[in-house]
DNA sequence: TATCGTTTTTGACAATTGTCAAAAATTACT
DNA sequence: AGTAATTTTTGACAATTGTCAAAAACGATA
């Protein structure tokens, strides 16, 4: 919890009392490797703190899954349109590592948000930190070449070429695994 | 300006005293074709509601302009990275039709923040709506062919097509000029 | 350590898209 | 309407990346 404490802290400094309001409304969930947080189709009805471990979302296309976004430790994760808009989710949320997860449902933090101005405040701070990271993620997939690409993640996000199996990054990449693989050994 | 108010009801409705606040601090601003709102290296500061017009956003890589987004009718629109961050922005932006916009500068924006969690909570939901936006552009730019990108342009925002130059959209979609042409050609 | 299952690499080939240059078409302006 | 400027199309070719299939490497487990 106290993990979480601190991230958040990073977006904007609360209250006593709304850390406190807060806290209550987390709670711990463990799950094994392997483990899906999210199936497709399901609604996604909670948003995680990820304290410990890696997992992925992904979805299928054409008998195909495509790994669209990794989540590592202090990374907030969730379907963001399934639980935005509350309708079935396209994709698929898989743990990579068993993790430890803090979780808190949409009512609840509806309820915070009318509570506490402070809580909305720093949602929306954090909105906007999001939304540059995806904003920048689009701009280089879309105009840089796998090699470029592969570069990037070596110098940006090492921990990913770490701890995920190559295909998983392949499709996060938007190339092949073959392409993926000779491009790793011109290196 | 009942523009703006009328599209703003689409994410949260506000007090009458919030509307009123709001309607006071966004400024008419009217400027002609190819003029530029901002460009590369300086700090955006404002953020605009696009009342009428067409605009884009674009950066130069190696010696190419590329359009990553458009702005029509009942956009909000800024250099978002730089609106945010107040950092020097990397983007371009320019008029692609002449337009009537309305501006509030950052300053204002977070005093009405402060003074109305309201106007807050209105913008923390029209974020989440354009992240789920970009959300969706990001996965079909990466995982669809140039051809599917088309046709989904076709479906889905026929309007750039009719109103935009065929170079800005080729580099919008990420694909060459010569082969949005000869696949346009095709249908 | 031997074995099974998974992940990664390699090779041959095909498909898609990009690049460059020139022609054609369209638009804007006087 | 006529001219210049811009935008779009076309052709030939090259480069990049994808696909399929098989081999090799790696890891977990008994």
């Amino acid at each position: 919890m106290q993990h979480l404490l601190t991230h958040i802290a990073n977006f904007y400094p609360l209250s006593t009392e709304a850390k406190n309001k807060l806290q209550d409304c987390f709670q711990k969930v463990i799950i094994p490797k392997n483990e899906f947080l999210l199936t497709q189709g399901q609604i996604c009805r909670h948003l995680y703190f990820l304290e410990k471990g890696a997992l992925r979302g992904f979805y299928n296309l054409d008998g195909k899954e495509i790994t669209h976004w990794f989540g590592f430790e202090n990374d907030f994760v969730t379907s963001f349109h399934s639980f935005i808009t509350q309708e079935p989710a396209i994709e698929n949320i898989q743990l990579l590592e068993g993790a430890v997860l803090w979780s808190i449902s949409k009512e609840e933090l509806t309820t915070l948000f009318n509570h506490h101005h402070e809580i909305e405040r720093l949602v929306r701070i954090a909105y906007e930190k999001y939304y540059i990271r995806i904003e920048e993620r689009f701009v280089n997939a879309q105009f840089k070449t796998a090699t470029e690409l592969y570069e990037n993640l070596l110098q940006q996000t090492p921990h990913i070429l770490e701890r995920v199996p190559l295909g998983h990054i392949a499709s996060y990449l938007g190339i092949s695994q073959e392409t993926l693989s000779r491009i790793r050994n011109k290196f």
